[in-house]
DNA sequence: GTTAAAGTTGACGCAGCGTCATGAATGTCT
DNA sequence: AGACATTCATGACGCTGCGTCAACTTTAAC
């Protein structure tokens, strides 16, 4: 009666903790699919669960914060992508096509969590500004940042940089998972070659700002 | 006893049905702004007029279709402006410079509405898809196509396009609110050569789609 | 002035919210 | 091993918002 197969040596204490957290995460995954996450109520979630109602509130302060936790498992497996593609990358145009076809890649192989996570049956949406999404951000600003030092890109303001990029890569996106004529291969090539061209019109710093 | 000033010959009853309604729009629009869209209950918005909570159901079936009205209100103020810019562009830069810079204009004027349209307090968003709103959409879209035809601009698709447009111009709004240094000269301009410089270089539909 | 239609009102039943006293399970110390 | 302390699950509780509906009031029609 020894050697228990989870992992080693925690207490059966953190344990449950644990299992308790993600089973409300799955719950919370489940039932926002099914219902949206309008409609969604925390009695809902915890009603999918083996678990009271007042366990909830041990975990999660709200519902909010639940669809927190799965922005942030989401981002954090689309991270590292992005990431790969971009070190991997030997000059600015693998950079832009590398980014944008990673992130096209995962929305059309996983519609449902990127359909979930940007819209609901309902008009009801919800800002993906989770800490693990605006790092994945910030990343995307500093390597940009980084391009710019390097002379491989044009001396831009590099927050309306990653602005426009994000902003493309969403609504492309949303239009990836709508359109079946769609492939990620056309998205991928438009958004890039809109970038490639775009890139070197834009208005250098020592132009057009003011300074800070 | 006669010769009301309220518009001509409306019975009694056409003119409160009217002004019930505005003043509930009315209501929703200082709420939404104190609370944010989450937080606000149907309730807070009765509460804040002179009806009662049963009058509220006569003319919306929930909060969301209040804010969908105040959704509309603003574009149906947004929508004339850039029609008139569209119309006015006599190529095609003028066509893509007078829309953002437009727009812009609107979100910096009156920053308000749009953190409200766009963002609260709280992460919860609302989806921006009332019909005006799509019909704005839609329009710039139509307006790309006749773009096409002319010969103005490559053949590329022009729903990805209407899409990279709308994901910057929300985008680079963001921001706009945000940065207090940031002009609308300057975003606009920012926008503009992206794209003027990036649409040069976007693959041909006879190319790249495989068809319909 | 009478009657019909339309619209307003607030009380009602129902459901979700977040809390909290209770008790069970786990860890600790001797 | 047993006794005590700690942590945490539980579900009932009070509260608030929801959407409905029967009763009433106001306007329109004749």
């Amino acid at each position: 009666m020894s050697a228990e197969p989870e992992s080693r040596g925690r207490g059966k204490r953190e344990e449950t903790k644990a299992s308790n957290r993600q089973a409300i995460i799955d719950a919370a995954r489940r039932v926002f699919a099914e219902l949206g996450y309008g409609a969604t109520t925390v009695r809902d979630i915890i009603r999918a669960t083996k678990l009271a109602s007042g366990t909830f509130y041990n975990y999660f302060k709200s519902k909010e914060e639940v669809f927190q936790a799965l922005q942030d498992e989401t981002a954090l497996r689309v991270r590292p992508r992005l990431r790969a593609e971009r070190i991997r990358a030997r000059n600015f145009e693998e950079f832009i096509s590398g980014s944008f076809r990673a992130f096209f890649d995962f929305v059309k192989t996983d519609k449902v969590t990127f359909a979930t996570m940007r819209e609901n049956q309902d008009l009801e949406n919800v800002r993906i500004d989770t800490p693990e999404v605006i790092a994945g951000f910030d990343e995307l600003r500093v390597d940009l940042e980084l391009a710019i030092k390097n002379g491989v890109m044009p001396d831009t303001d590099p927050d309306l940089l990653m602005a426009a990029m994000v902003g493309v890569a969403f609504e492309v996106a949303g239009h990836l998972v709508r359109r079946s004529d769609l492939t990620v291969e056309h998205a991928a090539k438009f958004a890039t070659a809109l970038f490639l061209g775009g890139v070197q019109a834009l208005p250098r710093r020592s132009e057009a700002t003011p300074s800070a």
